[in-house]
DNA sequence: TGGGTTAGATAACAGTGTCATGTATAACGC
DNA sequence: GCGTTATACATGACACTGTTATCTAACCCA
């Protein structure tokens, strides 16, 4: 009755190790030999560490998530809440074009958001509540109309999500279309569908663009 | 020189049966060998046929393209132009649930936005303008400001296609949240968003509801 | 210091896409 | 109709994948 401890320090340089062989080469690049000789040990060491290999990426999603509420709440808070709003949907597309391969396990159809248990679901969800937040100071500010803030936020997630995947997808580079414009009209035509004054909104876009630049520029 | 012509027959079961793997197992559940076996042939066979396996599924994409332009334009067109997009938007969404796999096919980030070239980009390209028909209509009508169609184009696929994969991904389901609620508030946002009146699209809405109910049932 | 438990190495199995080889068949010139 | 010949397709292999049975060596605790 002695048992030996696995190792903390090995298990967390799979999971560093599965990150970057999936910034660099993809979902297809991160395979239990790769992942084992990137710290120099054998693939018994994953199955040690983890059930399956899909509890790898399980753990770089996770990771993922906390950087991408970072990411979503970088954007300062001023006193135009509209372009707080804006300004947050542009920091959602710098995490996704700057993460693709992340963004595509977080959000895409690979296998996660089905295997994943609902604890991890949960655990998504909060990064939900940073829009939320944002949502909600449209609405008290009177400048947005929400029924319910839960399905508002919905809507704008929709929004900014499709839009992105596409974008991640080639779509609009192989149509030779302008990304930008069309994201800076997702977020237009959010703002005025929740009932706001049309030239405040393009105020407020315009505000939210200049903060985007500066911080996009911030390497 | 006189050559032994290969079977279009073969080549056609090969794509039936890929389309039936696809529907019935998933993307996971289209191999080779069950390819193969499917029509009673071996894996060879395939490579006569395809230089790849993923032109299997390219061409199984083609043909989900097809049946999604249909759906899109399934919808009567009425005296309401926004009522006919809100319709179209529910179609959308149907054919989606309706063939998650394919839908995934189509348009998630397994391989094929990246992998198909640039003639097969053009042919989903194609279906896209399904949508600009029916927004020219609302613009036309007079109901809709809309600067550039093809951009408004992107902004509404944006918001339909990010709730569809959003809700096919099961997120709304294991968050006990009512996805035809935040999907109509989609449509809702989105006409609003282009400067209808908001109590004209809540009447077309309701029409576009009624049709929408009546087409599922037709099974 | 010993005893017991388990981390991790080695090597295998079943599955995948793909291809080299061989054969039989279909299309042409006569 | 009959050879001739290019090629459709079958067979079997190769390199890769995730996963697991087996073994050894290292660790923890009494």
């Amino acid at each position: 009755m002695s048992p030996r401890q696995p190792d903390p320090h090995v298990r967390l340089q799979l999971v560093e190790a599965a990150a970057r062989l999936l910034a660099e080469q993809g979902i297809g690049g991160v395979t239990a030999r790769r992942l084992a000789a990137a710290i120099g040990a054998s693939t018994q060491a994953v199955y040690t560490h983890f059930e399956r290999m899909d509890d790898v990426i399980v753990e770089v999603w996770r990771e993922g998530f906390r950087r991408f509420g970072g990411a979503l709440d970088e954007p300062a808070v001023t006193a135009d809440p509209v372009a707080d709003f804006a300004a947050q949907g542009w920091s959602y597309r710098r995490f996704a074009l700057t993460n693709p391969h992340l963004y595509r396990v977080m959000f895409g159809d690979g296998l996660l958001a089905f295997r994943a248990g609902r604890h991890e679901q949960d655990e998504s969800a909060d990064t939900f509540l940073s829009l939320l937040v944002r949502i909600e100071r449209c609405r008290d500010s009177g400048r947005w109309h929400v029924d319910d803030l839960h399905t508002a936020g919905e809507v704008v997630w929709s929004t900014v999500h499709g839009h992105t995947s596409i974008e991640l997808a080639g779509f609009f580079a192989s149509q030779g279309r302008d990304p930008e414009r069309s994201y800076a009209e997702c977020l237009r035509a959010t703002a005025r569908g929740f009932g706001d004054d049309p030239a405040l909104v393009d105020d407020s876009l315009r505000s939210a663009w200049r903060a985007e630049q500066m911080a996009a520029s911030q390497n």
